[in-house]
DNA sequence: GTCTATAGCTGGATAGAC
DNA sequence: GTCTATCCAGCTATAGAC
């Protein structure tokens, strides 16, 4: 006899778990984007997941230990695939680019991110690999290290001080800021922009000073 | 008959005010910089304060007002004085210097420094001379804004994501990150170092496309 | 695994006496 | 201008029933 699968009900199992540390850890960073890292309650998350804020504590030991669960998953999202088949400078630029647009699509977290970089699996794995690759393509340590911070400064500061963020009612005093085209109507662009130069003016600077190809 | 004097009483009197919005704000930051944003709250600064909470909303109409109150005194630590009397490279130099500093004395307040930024009178004032500053200097006003952006990332960046918050026990699996000579003991020179070459290397990489000196 | 119920805090802000 | 007293809201986390 073929084994039996499993049961499957017709109608949604009452029974059936209704929430995953997946769902859960999506529901946060959801909530967090819509509504701003204070809004991440276990009172407000369980609501947007249709339970009781007790079920949660069956599935993330705390809010701090979901909160570094959530970061760590925006954190796999950043590619250094780069570094095993491109040269340092495409590599770096490809890395820069996913790293931003990981960050960019959730800023409320990016403080929060920065300040748990050290101890989130994925963000030491990807500095691990990055370091890696440029050690290959023959920077020293201590340059290597200085490369790999620099770019990571560059991207942070892009998805953190960004002009998207907006501007008060007292920028209006200082015109200047204002008939500069696009910051009003376009921030988001103004912002990919100004992270280009920085990259593109740096690796630049970069090449004058780069190692010898093999 | 001269003017009589100002009552001078002997010892401290009971009735002078003992709380002054300067000596709010202050108490404010240092209590920020010594436990962390989250640490503010009214009954703590009150008590660091020797007064009750209720006292401190006779000077300050909220807490969030405040704590911009507090971004905007950091804010009017950075010198832009350089825009006004050096060439446009040594003054994005020193701008950035100063703005670094501001800020890595107080890193607890970066993530509001960042997102305040648009509602703060010392900021908006210290952007619209850098933009003044470098549109003088020949730049067009894309560039100029882009440029000033730029480097305003790089500072965030690296007083942000600073190698200076640490590492978790994690950081113990990946030892490519450990054996880089100073990381572990001198994180605080290795930003520096790091801010150095993002800001030098950029500088470099943008005197190529510079507007030609008059 | 989810629920109800609640313990045990901590917070911002206000009213009114002095 | 500072005080005491207090309101009311919100939070994390746990205990124990089902």
């Amino acid at each position: 006899m073929p084994p039996t699968p499993p049961p499957e009900p017709a109608l949604a199992d009452a029974r059936a778990p209704r929430l995953t540390h997946e769902r859960i850890v999506a529901g946060a960073l959801a909530l967090i984007d819509e509504e701003g890292l204070a809004a991440l309650t276990m009172r407000r998350l369980a609501e947007r997941l249709g339970v009781q804020a007790a079920s949660l504590y069956n599935h993330t030991r705390s809010k701090e230990k979901l909160l570094d669960a959530v970061a760590n998953s925006v954190m796999e999202g950043v590619d250094t695939s780069g570094f095993d088949r491109l040269p340092w400078r495409e590599a770096l630029d490809r890395w820069a680019w996913s790293y931003y647009d990981a960050l960019v699509a959730h800023p409320n977290l990016v403080p929060h991110l920065a300040v748990a970089f050290g101890r989130l699996p994925a963000a030491l794995e990807r500095a691990a690999q990055v370091f890696a690759g440029l050690r290959r393509a023959g920077w020293t340590p201590s340059r290597a290290t200085r490369v790999a911070a620099a770019v990571r400064y560059a991207v942070y500061g892009a998805a953190l001080g960004s002009f998207a963020g907006g501007f008060g009612d007292e920028a209006a005093k200082v015109p200047a800021l204002h008939d500069v085209g696009q910051l009003r109507a376009q921030p988001a662009r103004v912002d990919r922009a100004a992270l280009r130069l920085l990259i593109d003016r740096f690796l630049d600077g970069l090449e004058a000073i780069a190692p010898a190809p093999e």
